[in-house]
DNA sequence: TTAGTTACTTACCTGAAGGTAACGGATAGT
DNA sequence: ACTATCCGTTACCTTCAGGTAAGTAACTAA
């Protein structure tokens, strides 16, 4: 087999990889809308989000934040306060998923036009 | 409560509502890779789609393609041959998506990139 | 001492996603 | 009659995301 052959393979390979990953870390119910707070609060602490993130439990916002801290997308800091409390903020890095929510936001409402006019 | 809050609660709620469908209607395992595949390729069989989707059994194959259908980002399409064969193929709609795809490829890239050097 | 706050943790449950394997209907070739 | 192809369907199972509810640890204020 060529070597060309080999390299659009191994490039097919990356792109299926690097899909696959993003919409992983992005999917699920509650990550983008954690994100998208945090990205418009700027700093917020567990409570905060647990009241903006609404329907979201406890457990379930632990989760994720912890999902999204170790992929390097937040940054979890405890605070020396009394009670303790406890700050996320994005990442640099988490800054990068600007382009995925403004592509997600775009096509969410043009699939939502084309639903209520009945498709098409 | 001023009109102006209002309309800013509506909007960000139609905001956070088509995020949601977004990430709903391509999330999960097959959704983008069958997308792909019928973009690459234009028209596609069910055999054929199940065999560039690799790992996809049939049952799954079947849900994936009905879902998409009723969200009129796919068309399928029944041939006179024998034995029957049936087609598959992106509506107008469905290129919508394009600037999903790339911005997710382009985060998934740096985010791969990211966890590799080890974060940040 | 009692109650409240903050940030979880634990135990338990449900529903949906997805996998495996076998089967079915239509048709054709031999 | 037997086998094969194509496009599914059906039954069954496992896994996991996510929900509910209660508990915990550290601390404070009354």
């Amino acid at each position: 087999m060529p070597l060309i052959t080999r390299c659009e393979k191994n490039e097919k390979r990356e792109r299926s990889l690097a899909l696959r990953d993003a919409i992983e870390l992005l999917g699920g119910k509650w990550k983008i809308c954690i994100l998208q707070n945090l990205s418009l609060y700027g700093t917020m602490r567990f409570k905060d989000l647990q009241e903006e993130v609404a329907g979201i439990s406890s457990k379930v916002l632990t989760k994720e934040l912890q999902q999204l801290e170790q992929n390097f997308l937040v940054v979890r800091t405890i605070n020396n306060t009394k009670p303790v409390t406890v700050s996320y903020s994005l990442t640099e890095h988490a800054y990068e998923t600007r382009n995925v929510f403004n592509a997600l936001l775009e096509f969410g409402a043009k699939h939502r036009a084309v639903v209520k006019s009945g498709g098409g």
